[in-house]
DNA sequence: TTGTAGCTTTACGTTTACGTAAGAGGAAAG
DNA sequence: CTTTCCTCTTACGTAAACGTAAAGCTACAA
């Protein structure tokens, strides 16, 4: 249906200021189209946007987000590019996995302290 | 071996700096004892700093980090107070869940990134 | 024609999370 | 006794990530 969007429409579907989206363009995450002086954003622009609304909530900085992007825009076709986009997918991948092991190790904690809080209504 | 630490010994254990450790202090999530004018730290605010920088890896701010830490310092005793417990542990784990499943999605979706690298390279 | 709703740029302000001196005190080593 | 190391408090500085006006353009509805 939509294959181009406003600033604002971005906006409430993120649910993220235009200044954000603005700043993030300022900071060289984003750069949609022009339409006359308005910013026309294509579905690549909104999967950006996606990505690094995602990425932030994983804890990740803007300058972070920004070296993700290049992973996600692939690399160019040479064979030792290729590579380098490789080793830093798995870089990548390391990080993310520990993340993931924290997370679990949170979840485990937050398991017991439940269960604590059980037994001792249970004897109540 | 060791049941109390220095300000130096956590900051070395942890790679953080002895002002941000101090900070933590300014801002409530710490409280350790004195011995004169000195920091003295116990196993448990070792566990607190722990838990304060993994949840700063998860990307939680430290109002959030906070909110956290009360629940591993477990609710009074009364039953509403359990009850409130268990369900902000619930929010929590809800949270956590969400951002696994971010994780898991990047993760995926960094897996059929390489997937067409090898391909790109396999055919060359 | 007069809103008003949405877009624009420019620019100063704010919060968070520390960094970075400055100056001083105590303890241990040479 | 002096140097060195670790600690302390106080306090101004800073980078990141926006918030918040201010002032103006444009299209469309009443």
């Amino acid at each position: 249906m939509n294959d181009t969007y406003t600033i604002g429409e971005l906006s409430r579907e993120f649910a993220v200021t235009t200044r954000t989206i603005r700043f993030y363009e300022d900071e060289g995450l984003l750069s949609p189209g022009r339409k006359g002086r308005n910013r026309v954003y294509a579905p690549r622009d909104r999967t950006r946007l996606k990505l690094i609304l995602r990425g932030k909530r994983l804890g990740f900085s803007l300058g972070e987000v920004k070296h993700l992007l290049d992973l996600y825009d692939g690399p160019g076709g040479e064979a030792s590019q290729l590579e380098l986009f490789l080793r830093k997918i798995d870089e990548h991948r390391t990080a993310l996995l520990e993340q993931r092991g924290e997370i679990d190790a949170v979840l485990d904690e937050m398991k017991s302290l439940e269960q604590r809080c059980y037994q001792i209504l249970d004897t109540q």
